[in-house]
DNA sequence: CTGTATCCCCCCTGATACTG
DNA sequence: CAGTATCAGGGGGGATACAG
């Protein structure tokens, strides 16, 4: 079945923390969906945007999304083909937390020897 | 080194919502970081409210945090030995994060079967 | 009470190649 | 362009026993 990856849920009174995380954990989903706040994109964009990310991982990590119900995908049968992905309302309702998880991540750079100024990136 | 967990960050103008993914994903992390919002606490005393936690499991991500400078922990040489868990200041910064992560969680409640209401919980 | 130490397994993740 | 298939490795996480 699906629901498999929310087994760590317990249930104390902080679940729901967990319960979040487990939506938006797992490598690059967190960015993948701030990139998606600002419209949609097509799975190479999504790809250039995030340098190291393998193809594999990608369309695992979209798929997983895509079964929360939080991104919409979107097949154009053309050739060469196109898919769009877009956020779903209850995607985009996970602004406020992406935001704040995001003005943390830039407050707190100091712990991040690795991630350079915001603005200063390379998809910039 | 201990800085390998963060490995996974790139540099994209979202860098920065995985970097605070980082510090609080891990299983059990953001649990336990939201309880300590309320207070101090000893080792046990997090255990209790984590049902199906290991020992080992919960020592690992407590001392994990203690290193990102989220958490401080005393100890108290007595016997039997008693160990206090409390938020830094840093830690304690993470509020806005944990709480937007439980509010989404209690409105999208549904996509958890296995996640009671918020409030009736075992630990409450 | 608060941990370590040890063993072990599964799954996440990557690398590479192939397909419609 | 947008995937799937396959192989392989490493580490996250659990169970249990032991220690100060």
């Amino acid at each position: 079945m699906g629901r498999t990856r929310h087994d760590r849920l317990d249930c104390s009174p902080g679940c729901a923390v967990e319960a979040t995380l487990t939506l938006i954990d797992g490598k690059w989903k967190g960015v993948v969906l701030f990139h998606l706040l600002d419209g949609t994109l097509r799975f190479n964009e999504i790809r250039r945007k995030l340098p190291s990310v393998t193809q594999r991982m990608l369309t695992h990590q979209l798929r997983e999304m895509e079964a929360d119900g939080l991104i919409s995908r979107t097949v154009f049968p053309q050739v060469p083909p196109r898919v769009d992905y877009a956020l779903t309302d209850r995607g985009r309702s996970l602004q406020p937390v992406l935001m704040a998880l995001k003005q943390w991540g830039d407050a707190n750079a100091d712990l991040f020897p690795q991630m350079k100024p915001s603005g200063t990136c390379d998809a910039a």
